[in-house]
DNA sequence: TACCATTTCGTGTGCGTACACAATCTACAC
DNA sequence: GTGTAGATTGTGTACGCACACGAAATGGTA
């Protein structure tokens, strides 16, 4: 292994010379500089990014600005695990991390948040933008104090985020559609249920069902796709009747896809006898999702490996801050297509993170 | 960040104590001991793997067997760039790794190449014990020197290896099974096709197909399952019309499923219009079956994600060498369903580190 | 008390890099 | 030839930890 010191030695300048060309710090003469850079090459040298992050030391602070989660809303729950582990990992290149968490539905709960996570005068944000308009006053805050940031799980358009680190809706919404197709035969039907409306995630679910439609104009455009939009977030716990009732006036829907995550939340209301000639589709690997994927009663769903998320976005800022590597502008997380053959060996690492804490 | 340095402040003790504490080494009255221990719980403390490792600076060696890939199977590249990327990242922590390749078809080659793997004395193997007596032969010698070792990709039992990273390839059956089912009708049947026999691969490919078998009877028990084996190698490229022909004889045949990673060739032997009402699952993500899932010949295919197998395994023998992290004994590698819809963003990271070299 | 064997502990150095600061060197003006 | 600004390069220290070596403290014995 090559240090910095055997290339000084075989240049004959000083490691601090070798450094400085390292990091075109310039103050070398072009001579030198030729030379050292020629003898880099030959040998191949890569720098020490042990050695590296331990000698910048520069202390950084990252803020993190997500959603709650309780047994109502367990999806924020996955990312939080990925960001834990993310914090901790870096926490050795000397950087910290605190999350500041806010109500999902509640855009002054969002704000305060932030009131209280720019006090702490973070060197970076990792943020879930929500509420749009909310956004652009953080944003505008952000870019006076030239904090820079990144977007994960929600992207919002027109900003100068560092990246986006997420699914990308509307190929997962074709996802969907493809699976669905598979799941019925020609002639039946298929019914799509948006469990709220106007909401944050508006946008994703939104660009799932323009994908999902998508697919089936693409590929059989005879099929038949019903859709059923409740207004409230609730109220597909209460509203239970409703499809019921449409499924019984529309008898040839042999498959339902949810966009949202709450598929789980659908399958509870609708009756027993219904539901085994019934196969869903949904999104997002919530306990709640896995559950009713294992009973049988979800035969798909579609991941976007939300630990991953969280997990992502801490070391690529990281990165960012500490090796002034930059991102990609965005950062597509995997369809995961999930199964109840294939869930156990899928989330592993997140059950073992779990686990440990 | 706590340091050793403030916790021998606190307990009024030099930071070489609280070392010796830290790595139990001995040589602490009980007393201090007791103090550190506490101080050390109440303030979190946790090393600092960056300047511990280093530290330690122990220059340490892996090697690694695994087999050649060229053009006609192109399986093991996969694999061999996830040991590409995991062996550069190591190198900081003074860790070097070398690979040796074989003949996956010579076992000679296999015993010859371990000779010279054994040479270089390292400190530790990976492995792929394809072939099952020379692999006796071989985990004698690493006995005797005392040198770990873990399996990747294959697995064989009854040795003391450290761990096995890869497929259960029964559960990857199962879920062969499953999709194969949504891509029928009931009263369809379907056709296995074993693209050779008695191949180093045969175990892995014989559970796939119990676990298949399993699945429909299971489920569908009245559906169909014919096999079509072929001895050699390369028969199946030559042996188009035997297919053709049995395809010709059951044309209620809907699905074929191969067990292996050659579906791509099984496909390009099989008559166009008989192709096109035919749905295809298969294994492992060559170029080539990721060619055949564009063009909509291939429906499915069950990625075990050679690329993180090979990643993971130079990690994992890693942590175990400088950090005395004991594996769990089996690592399952995640059953990743990839279709037309999803491949692009399956395996980007693999990809990345492609174009970069 | 003097002496020695052990136990217990502190000190110093090195790992490879980053960076501030000091030292040297160059070119040019006088 | 001398002086000086500016360019170029060398030196020292810090980062947090591991480990070797030797110093101090302890305890037991004569």
């Amino acid at each position: 292994m090559t240090t910095i010191k055997d290339i000084a030695k075989e240049a004959n300048v000083s490691a601090g010379t070798v450094d400085r060309v390292l990091h075109n710090r310039g103050g070398v003469s072009p001579k030198t500089e030729e030379k050292i850079k020629k003898i880099l090459k030959q040998k191949n040298f890569k720098i020490n990014m042990i050695a590296s992050s331990l000698a910048m030391k520069k202390h950084l602070k990252i803020a993190t600005l997500i959603p709650q989660f309780d047994h109502q809303n367990i999806f924020w729950k996955s990312p939080y695990s990925g960001i834990q582990k993310a914090s901790q990992e870096v926490n050795s290149y000397g950087v910290e991390n605190h999350v500041f968490t806010f109500d999902q539905f509640n855009p002054k709960s969002y704000l305060n948040a932030f009131k209280k996570l720019i006090k702490t005068e973070p060197d970076a944000v990792v943020m879930v933008p929500i509420f749009s308009k909310e956004t652009s006053e953080i944003i505008e805050i952000l870019n006076k104090s030239d904090i820079p940031y990144l977007f994960f799980n929600v992207d919002l358009k027109g900003f100068n985020k560092l990246c986006y680190i997420g699914q990308k809706s509307y190929d997962a919404g074709i996802l969907a559609g493809k699976l669905s197709h598979l799941c019925i035969s020609p002639g039946d039907e298929l019914l799509v249920i948006l469990t709220r409306k106007n909401l944050y995630d508006h946008e994703a679910v939104h660009e799932r069902v323009k994908g999902f439609v998508h697919y089936f104009k693409e590929n059989t455009p005879k099929t038949k796709i019903h859709q059923l939009q409740f207004e409230q977030p609730d109220e597909v716990e209460t509203g239970g009747e409703i499809i019921n009732e449409f499924l019984t006036k529309n008898p040839n829907i042999k498959n339902i896809m949810v966009p949202s995550s709450r598929v789980s939340h659908v399958c509870k209301v609708i009756e027993q006898k219904k539901l085994s000639q019934i196969k869903l589709v949904g999104f997002d690997t919530t306990s709640q999702n896995i559950e009713a994927l294992k009973k049988g009663i979800v035969t798909f769903l579609i991941s976007q490996k939300s630990f991953n998320q969280g997990y992502k976005s801490i070391t690529t800022i990281t990165n960012y801050l500490v090796h002034k590597e930059m991102p990609k502008n965005e950062i597509p997380t995997p369809l995961e297509i999930i199964t109840k053959e294939n869930f156990e060996f899928s989330h592993s690492e997140e059950r073992k993170y779990s686990m440990e804490n």
